[in-house]
DNA sequence: ACCGGAGCCTGTTAGC
DNA sequence: TGCTAACAGGCTCCGG
């Protein structure tokens, strides 16, 4: 679900909900969910615990907590955190139903409760000591400093399977997604279906710049709200209303007026304009 | 090293 | 209306 954007937002969003808060006990309904270590170890190490610090790497969100340990949240399609009231003393346990979609559960010192939900279950959540065993293996943060046309320029050199792909992989460049992807594609002219390492020099100085100020006015905007992501708060992201070409298939190109095409690329619904991107 | 495809899950929507 | 196929913001694993 939630590309680079979406998990910012949510982790500001997190911070202030969650900051100092302790972690009572937790309770895991769906195992899989619960990557690292086994569940039952893990609801033994958060039991006590307090919420330190809240990073991000990539798609990843870093909940560091007041022990030697980080509780990793990855998202992937559905997954979603709600923070909730629980009923107050006396109330009936009907007035906070866990639908079946409910897979972990964190019960608060403050009477909140923290849910994870996760329709299609492919969400993951570790707890490790060294975050790097999670997100050791991502590319380079596309916002950071660091990352320059030079560093785009070395991932894309020699690659023969398309920029889309290239894009997707995180352990070449870390956050962006499907829809970032095809709209930073289509913000530097660059038709999806080229080879990576086809790129001229100038191309990926595009794409770069691209990248950056795509993924800039997505967290601007709080994030994309396609289907029914929300960040915790509740309230909708707005960069929904940008997409050039994401699920546009059919309709005129904002730029030139030619239908956005769709194809399938790394497995993946790829919308560009078959004339601007050429 | 690199690349493409199957698999993981459930729900919604498009098409016959 | 009812059924089926395609599709959905992601990633891992496996074979060539």
């Amino acid at each position: 679900m939630p590309e680079l954007p979406e998990v910012e937002t949510y982790v500001r969003a997190l911070k202030p909900l969650l900051k100092g808060k302790t972690i009572l006990s937790a309770e895991v309904h769906w195992p899989r969910t619960i990557a690292a270590p086994d569940a039952d170890r893990f609801t033994d190490l958060v039991r006590g615990r307090s919420f330190s610090s809240f990073g991000r790497r990539g798609k990843y969100m870093l909940l560091g907590l007041d022990s030697a340990e980080t509780l990793i949240v990855h998202l992937r399609m559905t997954g979603e955190l709600r923070l909730l009231p629980l009923p107050a003393p006396g109330a009936s346990a009907a007035d906070a139903p866990v639908d079946k979609h409910t897979h972990v559960l964190f019960n608060l010192d403050t009477r909140e409760q923290l849910r994870y939900r996760d329709t299609r279950k492919f969400g993951r959540i570790w707890l490790v000591e060294n975050t790097s065993e999670v997100v050791g293996k991502l590319g380079p943060e596309p916002l950071d400093d660091a990352f320059v046309p030079q560093t785009l320029a070395q991932t894309l050199a020699g690659r023969k399977a398309n920029v889309k792909a290239l894009l997707l992989n995180q352990s070449l460049l870390a956050g962006v997604g499907n829809i970032y992807a095809d709209e930073s594609l289509f913000r530097a002219r660059i038709d999806p279906r080229r080879a990576g390492g086809s790129l001229a020099l100038e191309e990926i100085e595009r794409l770069h710049l691209a990248l950056r100020d795509v993924l800039l006015e997505g967290i601007e905007a709080q994030g994309s709200s396609v289907q029914n992501y929300a960040p915790p708060t509740g309230a909708k992201g707005g960069f929904q209303d940008k997409f050039q070409v994401f699920r546009r298939s059919g309709e005129p190109c904002f730029t030139c007026g030619t239908s956005i095409s769709r194809t399938v690329l790394a497995q993946r619904s790829t919308h560009f304009c078959p004339a601007c991107q050429s």
